[in-house]
DNA sequence: AACCTTGTCAACCGCTGCCCT
DNA sequence: CAGGGCAGCGGTTGACAAGGT
């Protein structure tokens, strides 16, 4: 008695991905974000499951997403970030903002393994290899010699798993992550409150507006903590959907600043970053990491107006009330 | 030009852990 | 506490492209 499959897989498409079926999804979760993705196949009309549907999402389609080549400061953040996680690759992709858990161990997998090798260093170990292989042989002894506690496996789990963090944190710190190489750092992605984020897109701005468009529901970025929701509620971006392959370049019409703040976190927002049931009634459908695709926007444009009355599109954004902890 | 090898990366598969009942 | 359902994670696969012979 196996579990159940996570979907009926009968008369389910696999394989690459459509332009035709990108749209569905982006619509979809544009308009109505991503409630539970064993649902949103049938709901979006796909015929893809669930799980298929959320790595598209999340792997190739999500707006913030880098594209190109991890540059040297990632490649090297990667490798330090590995030294101390392992292949958690999800936990390394959190601190490489804008970069996937799959982009990241392809990544690994392909280039820098490689590259490691090359310098003489183990991938695995992160030690020379001729190092490598002399710890190899003592370790070989020291196995026979100290017995492993295998009663426990839970609490050696946490342990390590403490010690890593512990591990991380003074590594990132040693590492001076505040200073910025070539790329991003993390502390420098500002920090802000779903409800003040805010896109206002006016007249002026020749969108099209046929029948196919995707229109960003205004509700789905406004907190119930913010009094003004209906002040901040001028997400309207238009999508044309004849040409999706525009779609994002469409999306960069968008200009953005970040506005300083002296709000702090609304109690609608835990801890971790998701929302409490509370924001359910508004913000129901999206969560904070949908709200962190909009990052895109800045990193393209963050010459933009706030209220410079020219209709320029523009975005609201708390630097310092919201904490990216995936980022 | 045809075939083979190697590299890349999107997508899939199956397992794990969390949450809810 | 146990069991089921789900999202998320990491390993693996396979299609396609690029380069080599």
């Amino acid at each position: 008695m196996g579990r159940q499959p996570c979907c009926d897989k009968v008369g389910l498409k696999k394989g690459p991905w459509t332009i035709e079926e990108d749209k569905k999804l982006i619509n979809f979760i544009l308009t109505n974000g991503h409630c539970c993705w064993r649902a949103l196949p049938k709901l979006s009309g796909l015929l893809r499951c669930g799980k298929s549907c959320r790595l598209r999402w999340i792997n190739y389609l999500r707006p913030d997403l880098k594209r190109g080549l991890l540059s040297e400061y990632e490649e090297q953040k990667v490798i330090n970030l590995h030294a101390q996680l392992g292949n958690r690759w999800s936990k390394i992709a959190s601190h490489l903002p804008g970069r996937t858990d799959n982009e990241i161990k392809n990544h690994w997998n392909t280039h820098i393994k490689k590259k490691l090798r090359k310098m003489g260093i183990d991938p695995l170990t992160h030690k020379p290899l001729s190092e490598q292989e002399a710890s190899q042989q003592a370790q070989g002894r020291k196995k026979s010699l100290v017995p492993h506690d295998d009663k426990n496996p839970k609490q050696d789990q946490q342990t390590k798993d403490e010690q890593e963090q512990h591990q991380l944190e003074q590594a990132l710190e040693k590492n001076n992550t505040s200073v910025s190489g070539d790329g991003f750092c993390i502390d420098e992605v500002p920090l802000l409150n779903p409800h003040e984020i805010l896109i206002d897109i006016s007249s002026s701005h020749h969108h099209h507006s046929n029948d196919d468009n995707v229109n960003i529901n205004t509700s789905k970025f406004t907190s119930p903590s913010s009094s003004s929701s209906s002040t901040s509620s001028c997400i309207s971006s238009v999508v044309p959907g004849d040409e999706f392959s525009k779609f994002f370049d469409e999306m960069e019409i968008l200009d953005l600043k970040w506005l300083s703040s002296d709000d702090s976190l609304g109690d609608d927002i835990s801890k971790d970053g998701k929302f409490n049931n509370s924001t359910v009634d508004t913000m129901n459908l999206w969560d904070i990491n949908d709200l962190s695709s909009l990052d895109m926007f800045m990193n393209e444009h963050d010459d933009g107006f706030i209220g410079n009355g020219n209709g320029c599109s523009r975005m609201v954004l708390d630097q310092d009330s919201w904490t990216f902890d995936l980022l």
